[in-house]
This record gives structure tokens, sequence and C-alpha cells, in this order.
RNA sequence: GUGGCCUUAGCUCAACCGGCAGAGCAUCGGAUUGUGGAUCCGAAGGUUACGGGUUCGACCCCCGUAGGCCACCCCA
């Protein structure tokens, strides 16, 4: 065994899951680009009190899941590994007074993201976000603009059968009243409830609605809703959203449990996630609306709203329809020769053509000729460039392995010859995982 | 953070009741000194996750640890 490995709830992502993460970054930016959305990087990790009272100390996120590091010399502050990005993204918008700029500012970022949680498939403790922000817009239009990026997101990434969840969970104005509501609901039946919801009673009793829990199920039922109860400015809110997705034709299921799990979230909350799909997480992004973060930060009251969708599980659904096949070349050329010693010669032609801007490779090892073709074959590259005696007349050989045809060629004009028959540019949004099988 | 299942070569898996650790794939070499993915032959690859215990003897039984997975909590 080896003595190292990739600690605990973090993975390597090898080359042909990197380049599945690579495509999927590209379809982000593009598609964010398209919506007026600019790019932003945050440091991956921040001072811990951007997050405890951005996201809500009393959360899980920071509660039990939040790597902190101390600084070198303790005094008492700490920082924090990001556990996701729109607290800090909004600590960036009020540093930089971005206030001043047009609003809404429109921003995007795509990146690792980390949570110290037991690990499972699907859930990592290192895991990768694309992230959207519009900070400054108090909607309604803009939230459903935003739903609908999300789903045309899952559509380009090959995941048709992405469903959305939509809800509102009120404002300041509205909720606590809510809350006390269904507290008061409970609370005659608290002796009577399992342990675990007697608890969330107590702690979060927006929790209470969505419990696994089939003794749960009758009492659920009769519950106050949330949207039964919103105050009458949330309302008209909601109803204003839904109508923008109905114009866009945006389909989606009311959620009315469905409740965020970050303090700074108001009025629209939305999740989209796979149905019907055993094991992993069926969650595959979420996001909402988050008027009072930018206050919670020592901002002014500045309204916004974002969402974040977990790539991770966008590739493990992908690798669950066996959609991430697809073959790839990893060089379009590759450079042979007929004397095993050398390796000099390859090594200057394939740097011409690299120069020229073909993607070629040398094979540098000193093998014979037939174990060189042989691995080419095996990397399924498409063409092989033969040195050998030709040379000598300033020739080469250039063999179509796909069609197992082979044609002499000056050297001079070798760089125009596989620029014209340039197989490359065909794959999808993933490929296989290599000769070997899976990762 | 709670409970459960699992861990043998790079990958997928065998190994009877506790009795000599194996195969396929992949890798490398040969058959084939200037022509490829097939075929045949061969090689290399293991502290059976790690650490203890029981036993004449442990991949196998027991304890602990680590990691993976499943269900929760929660979430992407």
């Amino acid at each position: 065994m080896p003595p190292f490995r990739a600690p605990r709830g973090t993975r390597d992502l090898l080359p042909t899951e990197r380049s599945a993460f690579r495509r999927l970054e590209a379809v982000a930016a593009d598609l964010a680009r398209r919506y007026g959305y600019r790019e932003i990087e945050t440091p991956m990790f921040e001072e811990a009190a951007v997050f405890e009272r951005g996201v809500g100390a009393v959360t899980d996120v920071i509660e039990k899941e939040l790597f902190r590091i101390a600084h070198r010399s303790d005094e008492g502050e700490s920082w924090a590994l990001r556990p996701e990005p729109t607290a800090g993204i909004v600590r960036a918008y009020i540093q930089h007074g971005m206030q001043t700029w047009p609003q809404p500012v429109k921003l995007t970022m795509t990146g690792p993201m980390f949570r110290y949680d037991r690990p499972q498939a699907g859930r990592y403790r290192q895991f990768w976000q694309f992230d959207i922000e519009a900070i400054g817009d108090p909607g309604p239009a803009i939230d459903a603009e935003i739903i609908e990026l999300g789903r045309s997101f899952y559509r380009l990434a090959g995941l048709d059968e992405v469903e959305i969840l939509l809800n509102s969970i009120g404002d300041a104005a509205c909720r606590p009243a809510y809350i006390a509501a269904l507290t008061a609901y409970y609370a005659p039946h608290a002796d009577r409830l399992p342990a675990i919801e007697r608890e969330r009673l107590h702690k979060n009793p927006l929790r209470l609605l969505d419990s696994k829990d089939p003794a749960m199920a009758e009492l659920n039922a009769g519950a106050p809703r949330i949207t039964d109860q919103l105050c009458d400015a949330c309302q008209a809110h909601f109803t204003a959203v839904r109508g923008h997705l109905a114009v866009l034709g945006i389909v989606y299921r009311l959620e009315p449990a469905l409740v965020r799990g970050l303090d700074y979230y108001t009025r629209t909350a939305f999740e989209f996630y796979i149905p019907g799909r055993q094991g992993q997480q069926q969650a595959l992004g979420g996001g909402g609306r988050y008027d009072g973060l930018a206050g919670l930060l020592g901002g002014r009251p500045t309204p916004g709203i974002g969402f974040g969708l977990g790539l991770d599980r966008i590739v493990l659904a992908l690798q669950a329809k066996g959609a991430l096949e697809s073959s790839e070349a990893a060089s379009v050329a590759v450079v042979v020769g007929a004397d095993p010693a050398d390796t000099a010669t390859r090594l200057r032609v394939a740097t011409d053509l690299r120069a020229a801007g073909i993607a070629a490779r040398a094979d540098l090892s000193r093998r014979k000729l037939g174990k060189q073709l042989e691995s080419a074959a095996k990397e399924r590259v498409h063409f092989v460039v033969i040195i050998g005696d030709e040379l000598a007349d300033g020739n080469v050989q250039l063999k179509d392995l796909d069609a197992g045809s082979q044609q002499l060629v000056p050297l001079a004009d070798l760089a125009r010859k596989l620029a014209s028959g340039d197989k490359s540019h065909r794959h999808g949004v993933g490929e296989s995982q290599g000769p070997a099988g899976r990762s």
C-alpha cells in the first residue's frame, strides 16, 4: 500500500475526469458570459467571521463542517476555507465599492469549496461549484432569469432530466411569525415526537416539514405552509417570479418543505435535482435570494440572488448514464522513427510541427518501429509520421492510422498536410476513462 | 457528528472448514532488425489496507485504527 493517499474526502481528478470538468467549466463560462456575468476570483479562504456572520453561526455548515485554519500567531482569530462562494463574493462587493458600479453587478466564479463532513459518493470535502451571483437587483424578473440560466446549464451539460423545486421562505417581516406558528403547531405533540424531530423543533423548526420519518407524515400534512403566510410584499414577489417563469416556459414543482441550509436566504429558494436515483446525492445545485446578506457583512442593505451548482455531482450523473463515453486522441500526430537510436531527428520534426501549430508528440523511446506504432495506435492517434531513409531526399512517410493508408510527403509540406487532415476536433462533454477503465 | 456494510496486484475479482496467495484486463519484453490495436509466448507487479491478538498455522476468527460505500444529520 502506498504510504500517502489523498486526504479523506478529497480525490485526484485524473486526466480523463479532469477533461470532463474542463468542459463543464467551459460551458459555464460561455453561458455566464452570454447572460452578462463577469468572472471574479475570491480567495479560497477568508476570515472565518465572513462565513460565521454571512452563512450563519448556528448552521451545520459552520458548526461542524467549517475547515478552520489558525493564524500563525494565534490571537484568537482564524481563517477558514470557503464552504460556499456567496459570502466571499458579497464581501468583495462591499470591499471594492461595487455599489457604485451599474447595478446589478453580475458575477460568476467556478472553483473548489470545502466542507469538513463525512464523505460519501458525490459528497466530498473538496468539491467544485459553478456559481452565479446578481447583486443589487431586488427582482423578481432576475430571479426567473437565474433559474432559467441554471436550467440551460444542465441542458448544455447533457442532463435534460434535471427538475426544479421552488419555494419562497419569506423575509424578516414574515418568517419569524411563520416559525412561531409552526412551533406552536408541533409543540402540543412534542413528547410524542421522535428524538430527532424534538431537537429540530427547538433548533430548526422548518426542517420538521421534510422529515423522512413516515410517522411524521400525517402530522406534517396538517402543518401550516409558509407560502400561505407570506407577508404581502413576499407574496407579491413570489407570484411575480412564478409569472416570469411561466412566460419562459419553465416547468417546476412547488415544494413548501424546501428550506435552504444557510441563514442568509430570503424569499425565492430553488433547487435542481435528478429524480429517482439511488445513492449519491440527488441535489445537483441550489440557490436563492439573499437580501439580508450584505447588511450582515457590514455593507449597505443590498438585495442579491444566485446559485451554486455542484460540478462533481453532474459528472457523477453523466457517468451513471454512460454519457462520458467518447474518444479523443492525445495528439494529432506522433512522430516515430525507423532508427530506434535517432531520437534527435524525431524531436526536431515534432518541434517544427508544434511551431506550425500542429499538436504532435515525438516517440522518444528507443524502441523499434513496430513498438512505436503500437503505442501510437493504442493512443488512438490519427496520424503517424515515420522518419526513415527517405529523409535523405527530404521526404517522410505520413500514415493515416484510421484508414491504414500511407503516402510519401516532402518534409516541407508536412505541417500543411496535417493541418488539412486534422481529425482532432470531435469530442463531447467527456471521454472514457482510458484503456484501463474507470477511475 | 450517529448507525451499518466493505477493503486481496494499477483495475475487476477468485482462493473449500483456518493449511503453498491466483486469474482476466492493463504495463513491459519476445515471436516481428522499416510498419499499428488481433494472436501466441514470457516477465514484472503482493507486508492480503495498517497495527495488535487467538492459533502448530490467519486473506479467513477477535480487537483497534485508517479509507471507501450505504442510511441518517446536512448538503453540492
